[in-house]
DNA sequence: CAGTATCCTATCGGATACTG
DNA sequence: CAGTATCCGATAGGATACTG
């Protein structure tokens, strides 16, 4: 039997989500998640609430702008929430969702995968 | 104590691989890994030996250039194998070192997480 | 089959300046 | 403090054509 990876449902149906398939929204919010900033963003949020300007300060190399936005992406697929304050000066608290906190732990594990096999993958490529 | 998480380490000096931080080799790596088209490499790489076009089939939406560039990089960090039978015409096979199947089940976890929460996630972000 | 080479575009992301 | 607005360069990535 061939794989139907590739073919993307008909309107009105409901496959099981593949990443594999072109078409499949999991694939969007993998990106968002697996963006430059997104992974550094979970992981910091990881151990509770934080500022803007903790985060800022946190994730090494962030520009506010992108920041922002990696913030924003992520906030709209449900991984983060935003407090403000009605304050001056403002004040503005992130934290992860609880399913925030899911992917945030994957990510992780991802993340420490990688650093404790720094050794052998930095002997490999030079 | 303040945090010591974007400081470099001296030229010599071994710290702990720490992905926040700027300079960490780890966030290079981790950045193939969770490349666009890196995540979905490892995953359809899972369940054993694959050749190119088997992958370029497989993973919807790829291109070739995109397909040869990413197997590179991961065969570079030593998550991938890449190995060349001397025939007409050419074949060519691609499989997950020890190390790659431990990242490829990580960044498979993380794609499942995301798959089995994508009515929650649609929902909140329209 | 398994790529490379070339060209081109779109998006990512940095720097800077400004605002409530 | 917590952003937004604007501008700009780098690079990720697509289409197509070609090669051993």
């Amino acid at each position: 039997m061939p794989s139907t990876a590739h073919i993307a449902p008909p309107a009105g149906a409901e496959y099981p989500p593949d990443v594999l398939s072109e078409r499949c929204p999991s694939r969007r919010i993998l990106n968002h998640v697996t963006s430059r900033w997104g992974v550094l963003v979970l992981i910091a949020l990881q151990d509770g609430t934080h500022r803007f300007s903790e985060l800022r300060r946190r994730i090494g190399g962030v520009s506010e702008r992108m920041l922002a936005q990696t913030l924003r992406v992520l906030e709209e697929d449900g991984f983060i929430t935003r407090t403000a304050h009605p304050v001056v000066p403002p004040h503005v608290e992130y934290d992860l969702t609880p399913m925030g906190q899911l992917v945030a732990q994957k990510v992780h594990a991802l993340a420490e995968c990688i650093e404790s096999n720094l050794g052998r993958i930095l002997k490999a490529g030079g």
